[in-house]
DNA sequence: TATATTCATCGAAACGTTTCGATATATAAT
DNA sequence: ATTATATATCGAAACGTTTCGATGAATATA
């Protein structure tokens, strides 16, 4: 129970160090010994123990997770999925994923643990995080990559959806099935995604001939959930503009404007159609469900993972940006009803 | 950067061990000393490092979570959820979660690296896993607790849901609404809480009176999805029986139970009424949505975690079976449609 | 006042590895 | 034959903690 290192070196009648050598390839070591120390390694049953190793290879083996806390409400799959990617990725690096959420608001004293106790060999940040946990991992001279969310300021790797392809392809559709008067509705106007789907709006439409009338555009700053979709599309309905289609920023909102138009008796889609972005469960759970856009979160998360990785091995610089592509999915709140299938 | 014990110990001017009593507070110091310490330790920024401790107190302040590989498939989101349940309450223990999969087959190389490693302080087993992981498991004498799985001939803590419960409270509901050609189609039969599900249905039958015909019951052996539903529901539909409602046992069978109906174009619930059991995503994305039995998958994993915990502190013994509460979700699938909401 | 008891602190060992410099042996070069 | 080089092995130090037994100071007991 239990067999150390020692244990082995005995049995194979050799120095620890040999032993060691063995187990981690390392080294000349004649054939002959090695085959001894590998007998006695099975016989034995040994195998190193983590934190031994770590101790002096100052490796943890470990990924570190950081999700900022708003966004793992359970309602919210989308940084959960991301969250799933990298544990899937990085069991078939020989990692292991630890992660935390993380306030807003960043007292001196809720760096992670995982960091303080310097438990991870690299760090993927999901979602809005505060700027000093960032100082925080590149004092420590750890790896780090952020998902879905920069700092225009900093040049750190970051993993973004294709956000202003996503919306092009939205508004290609729209015009593609006869609608002239679009609308947006955002939130959460610090984020850069939507930042970024918001003024591709305007300019793919301005590209395409359709002046974006600002007056059909409501945007609201901190919120992005349905809430704010409600609201936002209330005060857009209440200008009595003519609007044939509503582009909401992501799922959440896109589902208040379904709540906001059943609420007024308007016919989605035949009097409004409306669009999400994200692809998360919601779109396909609401009535009706929701065109949108699909954003590959699990490969995501994988991405991060397989990055850190490059980084550890000397494989991959710092700084990169990698965008991810999204596909257009079309369903019934643009379609119209469709069968049962 | 890096500060260690020692750097604390000379800034305070003190002993190393009398830090480390500080740190973590035990045996008995002074005051006055304990000051100069807490501030030394406040002024270089000194957290303890992991691997450092656990080195010595064989304690890795993490655990384990296994799952059958052939579980975590993305379509599958009934263990995510569980996961999910152990990752929040594992933080709120101040403990990470590091999670594998592994094949149902077991060759004597495959235990997980963290127990190889001596990485976690407890195992959490979700779905049915090899025994001989359980045997590697108490051998090294770590506390572990299964989910929704158990060995009849073993007294291994366990979380279980009230399978029983949930297929009276079906059964409940569709004789309320009148039904009493009742039939059950069942897959996976080896794992313990299909048999329950079905040896309830016959049972719970019984006692209502209305007696359970064996013809109406169709269980598949080895596998339990959409395909499984599907073909029971078949080769149920064909023996031209009266049957006024199929109680599938799960979710995923209860949808290929719809799509075998639909492909009969018989007309669900107003032909024959169908339930499933989990209460997963897939059951609120069919068409008509899935009455069913609410599962609580996230707090299942909370709990399992809670009792690793309770296990570690002495408050809790070993052996426990837990068995978590259900409901019933009543949807289209036995109501009809309901108004867009 | 002498002795026993408690309290506070310390030094050193131990935990299980990796790594580095030293040594011994075998092989190649002169 | 002598020296230089490469190969194989080893012992010991180091990593950063916790823990244990020892020591000394302060307090209570006789």
């Amino acid at each position: 129970m239990n067999t150390t290192i020692k244990d082995v070196a005995k049995r194979a009648g050799v120095a620890i160090s040999t032993v060691s050598l063995v187990v981690n390839h390392k080294g000349p070591v004649a054939k002959e010994t090695e085959l001894k120390v590998i007998r006695a390694i099975e016989e034995l049953n040994y195998h190193p123990q983590r934190s031994a190793r770590g101790l002096v290879t100052k490796q943890s083996g470990n990924f570190g997770f950081i999700l900022n806390a708003n966004h793992f409400s359970r309602a919210e799959p989308f940084y959960t999925k991301i969250f799933l990617g990298t544990e899937f990725q990085a069991r078939s690096y020989d990692y292991y994923i630890l992660m935390t959420t993380i306030d807003q608001v960043v007292t001196p004293k809720n760096i992670p643990r995982f960091l303080l106790e310097r438990n991870v060999d690299g760090v993927v940040l999901a979602g809005s995080v505060p700027h000093k946990i960032l100082d925080y991992i590149s004092r420590n001279k750890l790896p780090f990559i952020m998902i879905d969310y920069f700092f225009p300021e900093r040049h750190d790797s970051t993993i973004l959806t294709d956000n202003a392809m996503g919306i092009r392809l939205l508004i290609d559709h729209l015009l593609e099935l006869g609608h002239r008067d679009l609308a947006f509705i955002g939130g959460d106007m610090e984020h850069p995604s939507m930042q970024k789907r918001c003024s591709t709006f305007k300019a793919y439409l301005q590209e395409k001939g359709t002046t974006a009338d600002e007056a059909r555009i409501d945007c609201i700053e901190n919120r992005s959930g349905t809430e704010a979709g409600f609201a936002a599309t209330n005060r857009l309905l209440d200008k009595n503009l003519p609007i044939s289609a509503i582009v909401a920023a992501n799922d959440a909102m896109a589902v208040g404007a379904l709540r906001a138009c059943r609420d007024r008796k308007i016919r989605i889609p035949e009097d409004i159609a409306i669009t999400g972005f994200d692809d998360v469960e919601s779109s396909i759970t609401a009535r009706p469900t929701l065109t949108t856009v699909h954003v590959p979160k699990e490969e995501m998360g994988a991405a991060a993972v397989r990055h850190l990785v490059d980084v550890i091995h000397g494989r991959q610089s710092d700084g990169v940006r990698i965008i991810m592509p999204v596909k257009l999915v079309a369903r019934e709140s643009t379609l119209g009803a469709m069968p049962h299938e």
